[in-house]
DNA sequence: CCAGTAACTTCCCTAAGGGAAGTCGTTGGG
DNA sequence: CCCAACGACTTCCCTTAGGGAAGTTACTGG
């Protein structure tokens, strides 16, 4: 099934698909987000085949989303740990959430709630602006051409 | 190679990725917010098989993100364009290319800007929390269990 | 010394992705 | 009027990635 890179496109979607556009890395990295760190524990969470999992694990680690760190020497365990580049990726899952509660979420309501550290209170992610703070998604931008097109 | 289904568990993420959790939904969820609307432009433009295209395009009106509609009736033609749902899931795009700008850009810089239509300015994306306006990234919340764990 | 555990790897089978070619309804040019 | 062209797909075949089960390695504890 080869599957088509997409690496080398011009476009940091495509370039951000190429490292977690697969359906299991985000589920590996919300898991290592909330403390599932450990080979068994994760293959036990996700119900993923222990072949592919070690697979994805590579795979992030190879892109530096992922460390794999020995926690024992003997006998040798490891346990994978976001890496800053990870850490920032896992703003993406805070968006999916989002998105998942308001339009796959059922009668039952959302799964799981967040608390902001900052206020205490449980809410969401909204996106802003950088530059003057407000309210900033797809349908208030343009689209330009920029220097590595 | 059946895949395994995420529309059941008790995840948003993984609610999400059932929809778009796999490589080319997203390309063409960006494709279709940039105004490539049609079947054959975006087979160009992505350089996806027809096959893959029908297919994905047909989930993604499935779920509700995309709709299929007429704009000539002789001849018979068609083009896709985005619900509600799907323009917010377009969010989800703009965090990606902030993520994708910061880790994936080489030298040359971001492929492509975003300018904010209310301050005029280029920018990019940042989360804020619905609540108390502040900064809320992933590193800045506790996670809990919700209503519909 | 044997069961148990963490962390994988190997094997086989099936199904999904890629590519090329074919289809269907219509239109426009020679 | 017939054939090429076009948009929008569908069908066919081939390769390969994913799922599942079983095997492996390196230890430890009883």
């Amino acid at each position: 099934m080869q599957r088509t890179r997409f690496g080398d496109m011009a476009c940091s979607i495509a370039r951000t698909l190429d490292i977690v556009g697969e359906p299991w890395s985000p589920l590996i990295l919300r898991d290592v987000y909330v403390g599932i760190t450990r080979f068994d524990e994760l293959q036990r969470d996700l119900g993923i085949s222990s072949k592919v999992l070690s697979e994805r694990l590579k795979g992030l680690v190879d892109n530096g989303v992922l460390e794999r760190r020995a926690y024992s020497q003997r006998p040798p365990r490891h346990e994978y740990t976001l890496t800053d580049k990870g850490r920032e990726l896992c703003d993406l899952l805070l968006v999916m959430v989002r998105w998942g509660d308001r339009w796959t979420a059922g009668e039952s309501g959302p799964p799981v709630l967040y608390r902001h550290h900052d206020c205490g209170q449980i809410s969401h992610v909204e996106l802003h602006c950088s530059v003057c703070d407000r309210l900033m998604r797809a349908t208030d931008v343009d689209v330009l051409p920029g220097p590595g097109a």
